[in-house]
DNA sequence: GTCTATAACGGGATAGAC
DNA sequence: GTCTATCCCGTTATAGAC
């Protein structure tokens, strides 16, 4: 197995521990000790700190948004006809998300505890990565939300798609509250219970009446 | 109007600084220096920067923990007769949560984002705090749960929960992921709107039929 | 209880040799 | 592309005067 270069043994070392550290508790020296590099190299690759965290966000999340908006694309071409159907909505939310990680080069659970982490990091540092790499997918999801549930104003459908993002956010990050059962069956080793759990609800809950007194059309 | 006294102002600055940068990104100097006290004195009234975070959150969790409290007093207590009601278990968990940091010498918003955060921060710091502020809620909330859905399992009902936990918790820090409409009609300000769109979602989420293939009984 | 001063250490970034 | 060395500043914590 040949050796991997600087570049990516800075990354996967970063990644791992931005997940257990956090952005500020991370140390470009302990990243760069653990990927046995000199502390300089991180500097002539990324350029600062913070562009290395975006270019290991990226590197992740591309890969579960083409995912995502392959399946958009479809739903989208048969919504000229139909509307569309929530779960099917949902399912393509869900299911590339919580492959998140997954492959041979790498620490699914640290690249999802990341991926989660980021959104508890200082809005200014995150928001525009978020935007970058969520923005479009996001608008999309909620425009073939409201063409399904077409009694929902605009306004509800949001607030509903950032629940179902919450719910997916806090499932990712494995930051169970208080582990009710200390042998807690459901980890995210089994990835069909879970996302047939998330599913579950979050269809449910985008399939509620509307909350608010009718105020139709939205926006 | 008299004068704060030394502990509070420092208890005062280091929740709003500690909410917007972290646990890691927050000096005791920036906080120390915002609350115009010395350096010295943090360590004086609190020993560490870990036990400060830990009684900024008791201090504005405690409250809306009792006030849960007291409403599962009074479900548990007819639930003997009836099974409860899920609306009424969601009640209790939401409305106060989103009345914390309300309060005449609080900055409501740092209050709420800081609690939110507080599941961002490296699982060693706060678990425990987590564990101390909401373990015995969290399984009252459960059974409470399993009486009033007695055909999902346990372990299905505790995802659920820590679904709703989701949800409550992206609101709460206002992380909303990429603001798709810039005027979002809804913040936190309508705090009777957002409890309206939170409750019909989860109540309609734990209301859904088992995920799981039948495996009754749970645990 | 509050201050100054300092210990003891770690941070990101960069210049310049190789 | 990778190294060493260093700049320059910030960190928590504590000792000890007042």
């Amino acid at each position: 197995m040949r050796e991997k270069d600087t570049k990516e043994r800075i990354l996967d070392a970063a990644e791992r521990i931005f997940a257990e550290r956090g952005f500020a508790g991370t140390s470009l020296r302990a990243v760069t000790s653990a990927a046995d590099v000199n502390l300089a190299a991180v500097h002539y690759h990324f350029g600062s700190k913070e562009a290395l965290l975006q270019e290991i966000l990226h590197r992740r999340v591309a890969p579960i948004n083409q995912e995502r908006a392959k399946r958009l694309d479809r739903i989208e071409a048969r919504a000229a006809e139909e509307p569309p159907s929530v779960e099917e909505i949902v399912a393509a939310f869900l299911e590339p998300a919580v492959q998140l990680g997954d492959g041979p080069e790498s620490d699914g659970r640290a690249v999802r505890a990341l991926a989660a982490r980021i959104y508890g990091e200082p809005r200014e540092l995150v928001e525009p990565m978020i935007r970058e790499e969520f923005g479009d997918l996001s608008r999309r999801f909620v425009a073939l939300l409201g063409r399904a549930r077409p009694e929902l104003s605009r306004s509800e459908i949001e607030s509903r798609f950032q629940f179902a993002v919450g719910v997916l956010i806090f499932v990712i990050a494995e930051r169970y509250v208080s582990n009710l059962t200390p042998d807690s069956e459901l980890d995210l080793n089994d990835r069909e219970a879970i996302v047939r759990r998330m599913s579950a609800f979050i269809v449910h809950g985008l399939c509620a009446p509307p909350a608010d007194a009718r105020s139709r059309g939205g926006s």
